[in-house]
DNA sequence: GCCGTTTTCGGCCCGACTGTTTTCAGTCG
């Protein structure tokens, strides 16, 4: 783990020991909100930490938390730490993410009941010693043992987007169809594109709320309801936690994660104000509705008030917004406008920055990509032949398809082409270029990076290739620092065009690589390399803070479907939506230029 | 513990739902 995530960690346990301990909420959530700043840093911590000043710079650190950190960056702990691990069971922590049981409720439970971790709790409530605690009936009992078992079951990781996406829009084309409804969308993390969702929230609006809230607490694939009330209902359903070519022969069939669904239902006058405010994120939220508080106006999900001259802060404590004029609330457009803002995009509402834009950045778009640059074919591991492959490409609009199939170290998992072999396949490619009209079909190669930085074909092979795609698929475990020689080595090659997935991560399977990405995006600057964004629901790599850390260093991406298969290319979305959510306008992804200045940049390297 | 176009002290976003309560605390998003 790198000096940053052991730092966020050790950051997020104070603040939670703090907050068993009772100490007050506002150092407990500058603690968490340290953790989440330090968490989402492009710059290296441990260069900051050098200069007290620069850590000063960062939203939310002050003078004792600024202290703190540079002594994890120095000395790698904070004696902090190790004084409340000896006040506070290192039993409880993990209890703390089990849904139902707060901070208050642990506490109490601890200090009252004895309990020091997940067994001794279980053994309270085998006795049936729990009922005697305050607060503690027979309900919230059952509640507390049936999210134990659900957390003890996997149920509470979060998925990939890949996999939730198309469960959303089935909900959401399900309750367009119940009677009285007129608009639905989904909102939270899923809009906003993040590579792995928690929940999915649903926003609707109705003729007969009832009739919804029952509708949906009955619908097929429910497993358990959560909670139910006329504006908002909450539901358990099963999903797949994995699908298609990423679970080995031997492996078991996962269990289905049970997943949860929020329906929140509101008049329809509010509808901007709402998909705003469930749209998130919640540091977003909270950014916004301060800077509406900071104008005379105050903010929540039924729409943005003014209050009168006199009633300031103290009249929006009363929360009587009837007092207040109603002044933004029906499109999301609207409230950012009259908080003097321009739309913001939900992929970048995370309050990173977003809200010192003076107006909306053109991210790249679905429709902006014309060229696939890393697919597979036959010939190694794909599903398509050449020809297949192309008449895809071409039939969505693309002007180039590379491609790219594996190289020969991959022989073993992935049918890798030896020398001879790739030779037949240029030939082949040049092919069905020639006979086929309407996209360019490139010779390419999807090389392996080697353990040690070093390609898997001899420099004079490759420089017969147009695109050479270098991706890193084996020793995946490699330290940081041998993973940033080894990526460097491949970027500083003059032959290589693109790094594919350059960390090798597989969403809840696989950590991957921790190269230090600041370094490569320098690198990649420098020698005109395309870090790529792979667009497969289980990579997404670079993931979005490593895309934004690129985009900070003025380099270029591309965003490729790593096509095995036809239903690759429909991935697409999700490595637009990781982009967008780094930042990336069309001129900075070499797969949204017009054929000549794509051809002109692979041809530059020739 | 942080922060400042009314503040260097006294604030710190807002609302729905549940369960255990006779008016509200806790949790969640």
């Amino acid at each position: 783990m790198s000096v940053q995530s052991q730092l966020v960690v050790t950051l997020e346990e104070i603040g939670q020991m703090m907050e068993l301990l009772g100490e007050d909420s506002y150092r407990v959530s500058a603690h968490a909100r340290a953790a989440r700043v330090i968490g989402d840093l492009t710059d290296d911590i441990e260069e900051l930490a050098k200069d007290r000043a620069k850590v000063l710079a960062i939203e939310g650190i002050g003078p004792k938390l600024a202290d703190k950190i540079i002594e994890f960056c120095e000395t790698g702990r904070i004696p902090e730490h190790a004084e409340l691990l000896a006040r506070v069971p290192a039993g409880l922590l993990p209890l703390l993410s089990v849904s139902g049981l707060g901070p208050k409720t642990l506490r109490m439970l601890w200090q009252q009941g004895g309990v020091t971790d997940r067994a001794s709790l279980e053994a309270i409530i085998a006795s049936g010693a729990i009922l005697t605690l305050p607060r503690m009936g027979a309900k919230s009992v059952e509640k507390i043992k049936q999210s134990l078992a659900f957390a003890a079951a996997g149920g509470q990781q979060r998925l990939s987007i890949g996999l939730v996406l198309p469960v959303a829009e089935a909900w959401v084309s399900a309750i367009e169809k119940v009677p009285g409804v007129k608009s639905v969308a989904f909102a939270g993390s899923l809009r906003r594109g993040k590579d792995s969702i928690g929940d999915i929230d649903i926003l609707a609006t109705s003729a007969e709320p009832e009739l919804l809230a029952d509708a949906f607490c009955a619908m097929p694939g429910v497993t358990n309801v959560l909670a139910k009330g006329a504006t908002k209902c909450s539901v358990r359903i099963a999903v797949p936690g994995m699908i298609g070519r990423w679970k080995s022969k031997d492996e078991a069939e996962p269990p289905e994660a049970g997943f949860q669904i929020d329906l929140r239902v509101i008049p329809k006058e509010s509808w901007g104000a709402a998909l705003l405010y469930f749209t998130g994120s919640k540091e977003h939220n909270v950014a916004l509705r301060e800077r509406a508080l900071s104008r005379g106006m105050t903010l929540n999900e039924y729409g943005l008030y003014k209050l009168d001259a006199k009633s300031t802060v103290a009249k929006a404590k009363e929360r009587d917004h009837e007092k207040g004029e109603l002044v933004a609330s029906r499109t999301e457009a609207d409230v950012y406008r009259v908080l003097e803002l321009p739309f913001i995009p939900p992929e970048i509402r995370e309050n990173r920055g977003e809200l010192v834009l003076k107006e909306t950045p053109r991210l790249v778009e679905v429709a902006d990509v014309q060229a696939e640059l890393h697919a597979h074919t036959t010939a190694s591991d794909g599903r398509l032949s050449i020809r297949e492959l192309a008449e895809r490409a071409k039939g969505l609009g693309f002007h180039t398809i590379a491609v790219t199939d594996h190289s020969k170290s991959s022989y073993g998992v992935a049918n890798g082409l030896s020398t001879e072999r790739l030779r037949e396949h240029i030939k082949g490619v040049r092919r069905v270029n020639e006979e086929i009209e309407g996209i360019t079909v490139l010779a390419g190669s999807e090389v392996d990076i080697l353990a040690d930085g070093s390609l898997d074909y001899s420099d004079e092979l490759l420089a017969e290739l147009d695109v050479v795609v270098a991706s890193p698929h084996v020793s995946l475990a490699q330290d940081s620092e041998t993973a940033t020689a080894r990526l460097l080595r491949a970027i500083r090659h003059p032959l290589v065009h693109i790094i594919g997935h350059p960390t090798g991560r597989l969403i809840n399977r696989r950590r991957g690589l921790e190269p230090d990405i600041r370094e490569l995006a320098a690198a990649a600057k420098e020698h005109d390399v395309a870090l790529e964004i792979n667009t497969h629901w289980m990579r997404l790599d670079l993931r979005d803070l490593h895309v934004r850390v690129a985009m900070d260093a003025g380099c270029v991406v591309v965003i490729n479907n790593d096509v095995h298969e036809s239903g690759d290319f429909e991935h697409l979305r999700l490595g637009v939506l990781t982009a967008r959510r780094g930042g990336v306008t069309p001129e900075r992804c070499v797969n949204t230029w017009t054929a000549k200045k794509l051809h002109g940049w692979l041809k530059a390297k020739r």
